[in-house]
RNA sequence: GGUGGGGUUCCCGAGCGGUCAAAGGGAACAGACUGUAAAUCUGUCGGCGACGCCUUCGAAGGUUCGAAUCCUUCCCCCACCA
């Protein structure tokens, strides 16, 4: 190897590296990226799959899809499966019960959105997307356990949710053992080079090599990235917890949302989700560590760069101002939604008796009624700054009027 | 296939003929305090213009003045046996 090769060696394995938890087998690996370095073998074949069990990319996709960034930048191949077979089957990982199953639309209608979401981060020129059922709604029974003969049962009692569930007797169907296994055949069918994911994919990941040498394929390596934690600073992120981040929200919201991740968890949401230098990484562990700074600067630092990540330039720092001008100053926000009159004729409110109950919950301010009743008996509703706790409150709409309802839903009602 | 246990509101889990919209915990949501952090305290936690009414306790029937609670059939889960 020339130097000039050996020092782009180096460069590309610390890009591919950092932030990783495991890469697999690490030799095998860094053979690769030699090969292909001198020209043995076109680019490497970066895979990493997707489910579409929601129509939301969130923070916690991103980790492994700015490391295909990553891959990308260094002239690597990048594929991405999207699951619209396997979602079928649902991957049972981490979870402690069968998932629902999703009909068919719903998965497609999910992949559509998945795609455009994808290009935010990623670039769509040098990115092949392929949907797994491409493959696998051609199988033949035959075929099917031919893929099964490839496996055992004891292998995959190995992984720890199958174990666990196994022993303490929750349910565990046939047609979830196929997983690992589909997840693995896709890399055969891709002849995928490497294969990243979530530490919780690790297993899957592995079976992927089994399969794929089974089929006489060269086993692939495996990277592993750590997993996002989410708001609530406990559970994984997803979207089915309500704890994520999605890249597709709004400014206000993803600082929003940012300002509530737990104290502890700050330096991670760096470290994982957003691009700082390592320099800048190193910086801000030693503010969080420093008694004397409020851990809430580098919280709304972070919401900056979270924002900035998805949005124009300069949005975060407005975010951030309006954030601090609503929550901290209690003052109105740049934008209210609003309704006239002719709006609120349309979800059958008379302006000129309006009940309170039903404007709440017509108005889409709270899920129902009883809701909206609640809300006001706990006093989290007023009408310009005054609070209303009369379940019964009913006022005529003069001139403008503005409704908050919590801490973050405006209404602006206009005459 | 047999025997036994079980399916309860978002989750876990009590209830085992009326006082049950269903204990308790968790989650969630609001309020106070704050930094939309944590911790803490308080309240709410099926729906309805509501001191009443309607719909819920795996599904469908039945017994009863009255059922989450009893009976029948069915579906599903678990354990042991085969």
């Amino acid at each position: 190897m020339t130097n000039n090769r050996l020092a782009e060696f180096d460069h590309q394995w610390q890009t591919i590296t950092r932030g990783t938890v495991d890469v697999l087998p690490e030799e095998d690996f860094q053979q690769k990226v030699k090969d292909s370095l001198a020209g043995k073998r076109g680019p490497l074949r970066i895979k990493q799959g997707f489910d579409p069990t929601s129509p939301d990319i969130h923070l916690g996709h991103t980790v492994g899809i700015r490391k295909l960034r990553q891959f990308q930048e260094l002239g690597h191949q990048i594929v991405l499966i999207v699951g619209d077979f396997t979602s079928m089957v649902g991957d049972p990982s981490g979870q402690s019960a069968t998932r629902p199953k999703l009909s068919y639309d719903e998965i497609m209608k999910n992949a559509e959105t998945y795609q455009d979401q994808f290009f935010r981060i990623l670039d769509k020129s040098k990115t092949e997307i392929r949907y797994n059922g491409e493959w696998f709604k051609e199988m033949s029974f035959a075929e099917i356990m031919e893929l099964a003969t490839k496996f055992t049962v004891a292998r995959i009692l190995e992984r720890d949710d199958f174990s666990k569930r196994f022993k303490a007797g929750v349910a565990i169907s046939i047609h979830e053992l196929f997983y690992p296994l589909m997840q693995g055949y896709d890399s055969v069918a891709m002849k995928a080079d490497v294969e990243i994911g979530g530490t919780d994919q690790t297993f899957n990941l592995l079976a992927g090599r089994t399969i794929q040498e089974a089929f006489g394929v060269e086993a692939q390596a495996i990277l592993t990235m750590p997993i996002l934690v989410g708001l609530d600073g406990v559970k994984k992120m997803s979207k089915s917890l309500g704890n994520y981040i999605g890249i597709e929200e709004s400014a206000r919201e993803i600082f929003g949302k940012s300002m509530s991740i737990a104290d502890d968890k700050i330096y991670e949401y760096f470290e994982l989700a957003t691009d700082v230098t390592l320099e800048k990484l190193e910086e801000i562990k030693k503010s969080l560590s420093n008694p004397d700074v409020n851990p809430m600067l580098i919280k709304k630092e972070l919401g900056e760069k979270l924002v900035e990540m998805y949005h124009p330039e300069g949005s975060g720092k407005a975010a951030r101002e309006e954030f601090e001008r609503v929550f901290s100053q209690k003052k109105l926000p740049d934008e209210i939604p609003e309704m006239t009159v002719a709006d609120l004729e349309k979800i059958e409110i008379d302006p000129s008796k309006i009940f309170l109950v039903h404007l709440i919950s017509k108005a889409k301010m709270a899920k129902s009624g009883s809701e909206a009743r609640k809300l006001i008996k706990a006093g989290a509703v007023t009408i310009d700054d005054d609070k209303i706790t009369d379940v019964d409150h009913e006022f005529e709409l003069t001139g403008e009027m503005i409704l908050k309802v919590g801490k973050r839903r405006f209404l602006k009602l206009i005459d």
